[in-house]
DNA sequence: GCAGTTCCTTCCCAGTCCGG
DNA sequence: CCGGACTGGGAAGGAACTGC
């Protein structure tokens, strides 16, 4: 009997017992956040934007600063892009906070300030892929699926699948057949989470099989206790001084001058964060890709932040 | 030659880890 | 203790591949 055979058709009482253990361990250890209950999809899309890149400590205060600023997609529309980005802060990957920006104009002016709730239309909108669109269809509108991340992916590739890496890389379409058996009708906007902490908290990339609930069925688990050797994660580059570490500092800068209302030329912002010719001249490089990608302006020897000069002084 | 699909790389930074 | 390296992970865009 194959593995894809087994796999197809899990159980009837493995299915259940996986839920069961897996929703007792939620009661104590499942962390509630804002947007997994009200059901609102602008809260389930701001969250899904924040979480992506981002350690799950981090959200909450990412979402709670956006949800205090802008409470309705209106207030998120209507913004500047200046007073996007000031409220974005050093949260990382601004790009994700324009499109989150263009995301709530669309809302507004195409579908009438409602969040779709259709895979195909919310998957157009800029910065939502088909995880981002899955947590808006769980947490915004009920939906009964699986949202499936790197995390989920991990656990099912051990625990069913048998495979103790930390990245599974069998095929998605089996761990999508494995997600569909295991979710517990009507409980989506519980499961996901479940999944999400569990395996940021127990079925890590270097798992911790002897506190784990599942350690009895994981198909994975003979293996990891023999001590089998776990592949290394993907190396990332280094930070200092890449251009992330650079384009990250020139934000930092314009956010403060924006705070300031202060004017600034682009030969003092230059100059101000490195005296090294060549740098300068990738620093200058820099700030025209930001200025492409609409995060700063430019205008004759001026910069700043934002999509236009004096955006951040029309809101009223 | 072209369109469609799949694969690969880059983007982003605070917290954690680790070696000196 | 300090500073530098490592970690996490979906979206986007480009590159490579496939099929007609």
């Amino acid at each position: 009997m194959n593995l894809q055979f087994e796999i197809e058709r899990i159980p009837k009482k493995n299915v259940g017992l996986i839920q069961k253990l897996l929703m007792e361990w939620a009661k104590d250890n499942k962390i509630p956040f804002p947007w997994q209950n009200n059901r609102n999809p602008y809260y389930a899309l701001v969250a899904g934007v924040c979480a992506q890149q981002t350690q799950m400590s981090r959200i909450l205060e990412i979402f709670n600063r956006w949800i205090d600023s802008f409470p309705t997609i209106e207030k998120g529309a209507n913004a500047s892009r200046a007073e996007i980005l000031q409220v974005w802060g050093n949260a990382g990957y601004p790009r994700r906070a324009a499109n989150l920006h263009k995301t709530l104009k669309i809302c507004v002016n195409k579908y009438d300030s409602i969040i779709p709730h259709d895979e195909d239309l919310l998957i157009q909108l800029p910065g939502v892929g088909p995880f981002t669109a899955s947590i808006i269809q769980i947490f915004g509108y009920g939906i009964d699926k699986t949202a499936i991340d790197t995390n989920i992916t991990r656990i099912y590739g051990r625990v069913i699948c048998g495979d103790p890496q930390p990245v599974h890389e069998s095929d998605p379409k089996l761990i999508q057949i494995v997600a569909a058996q295991l979710l517990p009708s009507g409980k989506a906007h519980i499961w996901n989470p479940t999944l999400m902490d569990f395996g940021a908290t127990v079925c890590t990339a270097k798992p911790k099989c002897d506190s784990c609930i599942l350690k009895k069925i994981c198909v994975a688990r003979p293996k990891l206790h023999s001590g089998i050797e776990l592949l290394p994660t993907k190396k990332t580059s280094t930070f200092m001084n890449s251009n992330r570490y650079w384009r990250g500092k020139i934000l930092k800068i314009l956010r403060e001058k924006n705070n300031n209302s202060e004017n600034f030329s682009r030969k003092n912002l230059v100059v101000s964060l490195t005296k090294d010719l060549d740098l300068q001249e990738k620093l200058q490089k820099l700030i025209d890709d930001l200025a492409k990608e609409e995060l700063i302006w430019l205008q004759e020897n001026m910069v700043g932040l934002g999509d236009s000069p004096g955006s951040n002084r029309n809101s009223n």
